[in-house]
This record gives structure tokens, C-alpha cells and sequence, in this order.
DNA sequence: ACTATTAGTTCGGTAATCCGAACAAAATTT
DNA sequence: AAATTTTGTTCGGATTACCGAACTAATAGT
């Protein structure tokens, strides 16, 4: 039976290239932790480390919780929360870049 | 000292006429846990228990964790819609540049 | 004021999170 | 193909989340 959590996990850590050993360094925890999240069965783990797994792997909490259903949201949401933090000038660069990419789709 | 995670809970609770109890029955903790979380310094809670409370006083996890998105930006808003549309290549591409060019400038 | 009811606080115990380190398997190098 | 390095898995134990039940403080009813 999978576990939901867990293969959301994995799925976005082998995604991005990552070991267990990688991502549990990136987000705070131990690799042994980041296993079993991936494959026991559902623990109960704190909103904190959680937290800073979902960052790592840029998507949202909901999404990993299963609150939120598509990962293409889960990864936009996430970083548009980037770009907000981004200065005036950093945002303007990143829009026209946007904008310009636009153009020859359509 | 004041609590963030605590603070906002109790907030939410006491705007909506819920008791410690009542919250608690509602989303699957106990009140003492409850009171806990509202006034003890900032415990580990589980993803699960939080998503409950954040549930039942409707609002989302994000907002009680403080990793709200905060709206207010027209143009940011705007960019954000347009960036939506394109499609996941695209998107990857941009988000790593970003991601990319973030490191030097910090 | 006294009592009854409700709300909030404290606390001991238990079960579960989470880690480090040892072990196993897979991949890479020589 | 043996040796080395890297990645994944297991396990014992320290720490702590979370509960139930006892206690205190308010609040309301008579």
C-alpha cells in the first residue's frame, strides 16, 4: 500500500537529484529520518521539519500534506513566495525576462 | 516574550467563542494541549495536529506557521498570474535561473 | 454569599519522533 | 572482479509531544 507522504517526497527528492543524505543536511533532519519518512508507514511528523522539507524542495506544505492537489501550484505558489522577498530592481529584471519569454509562445 | 504560533491560535479561538475544549474536541487534541500550544514556548507540534486546528479555525497552515503570502502588490500579483500560464518547462527553466543568479546577489 | 457550572492550568506517564551509528546494497574506480 | 566510495536501510535509545485526570480560577444562577 503507498504511503502518500512519503512518495511525494521521494518523487521530488530523486527529481532534483538528491540523496537522502543531501536533502536531510538541506532541510534539518538526519538521512535516516528522511528515509523513513519516505517508506514507513505514516508517522507524525512536526510541522517544523516538515517545513523545511517542503522548502527544500520547493513546494508548499499543503501539497505535501495532500491539502493542495497538483504540484505545478504547490511550485508556483512557492515561488512566487521567492520572488516577493526579491528587491524592486530584482523583480523588475525577473518580470521583463518573463514577459520576453512570452513572446514567442504566442 | 509573546508567541507567534501561540498568539495567533489563541486569537482565532477566542474571535470565534471557542473554548480550549471546544477546539480541542474539534480538531482532535486535547485541551491541554490546546493551552500548550497557545501558551507554552514554542513546542514541535506534529504537521497533522496543526492541520486540524488550522482547519478548524479556517485558516490555512501556512498562516499560522507565519510563511503567509501576503498579496498586497498589484504589479506582483499581475506577474504572478502571467507566470502561471506558461508552461512547466518554462517555468523550470526560470525558476532555476532565479535560483541561480539569487546566490550571488544573497 | 453559596453553589453549580464552565473555563483554564498543572503535571505525571506513555507512546512516538528523531537521531547517530552500525550495517547492507549498489555503484564506481582501479 | 576486488576494492573503494556512495547510497540506502535497520535499530537502540534520548528526547518530547500529547493525553487524562486532578486541580484552580472565573462566571453565572439562586
Amino acid at each position: 500500500m503507498p504511503n502518500g507522504l512519503g512518495d511525494k517526497i521521494k518523487q521530488l527528492r530523486t527529481s532534483k537529484g538528491l540523496t537522502l543524505e543531501e536533502l536531510g543536511n538541506l532541510s534539518g533532519s538526519s538521512k535516516s529520518y528522511i528515509w523513513e519518512l519516505e517508506n514507513r508507514t505514516p508517522p507524525r511528523p512536526s510541522a517544523e521539519k516538515l517545513t523545511k522539507v517542503a522548502n527544500t524542495l520547493e513546494v508548499t506544505l499543503d501539497y505535501l500534506l495532500g491539502n493542495e492537489v497538483n504540484v505545478e501550484d504547490a511550485q508556483d505558489k512557492m515561488f512566487y513566495r521567492e520572488f516577493q522577498k526579491l528587491d524592486p530592481k530584482a523583480k523588475e529584471k525577473i518580470r521583463s525576462m518573463v514577459n520576453w519569454w512570452k513572446e514567442d509562445n504566442d
